[in-house]
DNA sequence: TTGATCGCGTGACCTACATCACATTCAAAA
DNA sequence: TTTTGAATGTGATGTAGGTCACGCGATCAA
């Protein structure tokens, strides 16, 4: 039931449904559980869905030709993760989802999304608004890039997500940051 | 009547309209031109409007406490910009939104466009799904951030979007990647 | 209980890029 | 026409962060 309740009171902070309407739309969910290090899209596969995290910690990431990984982001509680490149435009997954600790979500098909989107004029206007908030962030994130060092880079995500402070590993938060694990470890030791 | 054609056959592209449904649509657009260097959007004001560009370029930038440019996005025709961040939250701008050459726009302000999205669907539809391009497109500007040198994000840029070489002086691309014009200059000369 | 793997710290050295300073070219403005 | 100011090139030097190498404790599967 939690995983039921959590959508809907995060959908209904946006849109108004009425729970007829909620019934219909969460009927088009699945719930998944996901162990410990678990991979939900791996790279190279086609992918289907887009991912609700009830409970748990993702991390969607790309790994270049030095194998070195950097991680496009996370998802806790209420995030929504996938590849969405590949999702939109129909293409091979370029990045991987797994999962950091043992993980609930809840999955939606590509096709399901734009059915629901097309039916309930609300649900449209739903991912519309999800879609702009995570534009925003992407172009807020890309200039702190730009702008400031790792320092202030990483007390800013400490900041703006602390929950991952006790979850995150400092390796992960160093990929995540675009810095070697090394650099991020001097910032406070040595 | 170029304006509205360019608009007309962008959107086509995306949804089918009808052509009284686009006129009507068209209505709440208003076309503006501005001179090379003219603001369009000043840091610390309210932003009001989303712009379409016709013909021209603009450049949106952050500039920081040491006052350097950061470029956030360039605009050349059938491109989008505004400061999205300002006029979605209701804040005030922290980028600024300026021309290059001379340019011809269309703006829509932020409350006819909710107003658009929820008369038509179909409307709702062609924002989610710009916005959406934009998120995947500033996903991917990120990892190639954090992934690759000036060198390939410069012949990145200009494979993708080889108008700009002829348009937006070097500094200004230099600003775009996140490097000094110096070191820009310094990749096929010296 | 024991390897084995993971997360993390740390020293030594390397490199991509920044910064500062100055010169040149060329187009716009006066 | 002259002047001003972009836009660009280039040398000298500084530095943030990368890479490699190693150690050490914690956790976890066998």
């Amino acid at each position: 039931m939690k995983a039921k309740e959590t959508l809907k009171a995060y959908i209904a902070k946006i849109v108004e449904l009425t729970d007829e309407q909620f019934e219909y739309i969460y009927s088009h969910f699945k719930i998944q559980t996901f162990k410990k290090g678990q991979v939900i899209i791996s790279e190279g596969s086609m992918v289907d869905c887009e991912y609700f995290v009830i409970s748990g910690c993702l991390k969607s990431f790309y790994i270049n030709d030095e194998l070195k990984m950097f991680i496009l982001q996370f998802a806790m509680p209420t995030w929504w993760a996938s590849d969405f490149n590949a999702l939109y435009n129909r293409t091979k997954a370029t990045t991987t989802l797994d999962c950091i600790t043992d993980s609930e979500i809840l999955c939606i098909s590509n096709a399901d999304r734009e059915k629901l989107c097309k039916e309930i004029h609300a649900v449209e206007y739903f991912f519309r608004w999800r879609t702009n908030k995570g534009y925003v962030a992407a172009q807020k994130r890309l200039l702190s890039f730009m702008n400031n060092n790792v320092k202030f880079r990483y007390e800013e995500l400490l900041t703006l997500y602390p929950e991952l402070y006790n979850i995150v590993p400092k390796n992960l938060i160093a990929a995540y940051l675009g810095v070697s694990r090394e650099t991020l470890s001097r910032l406070y030791h040595t």
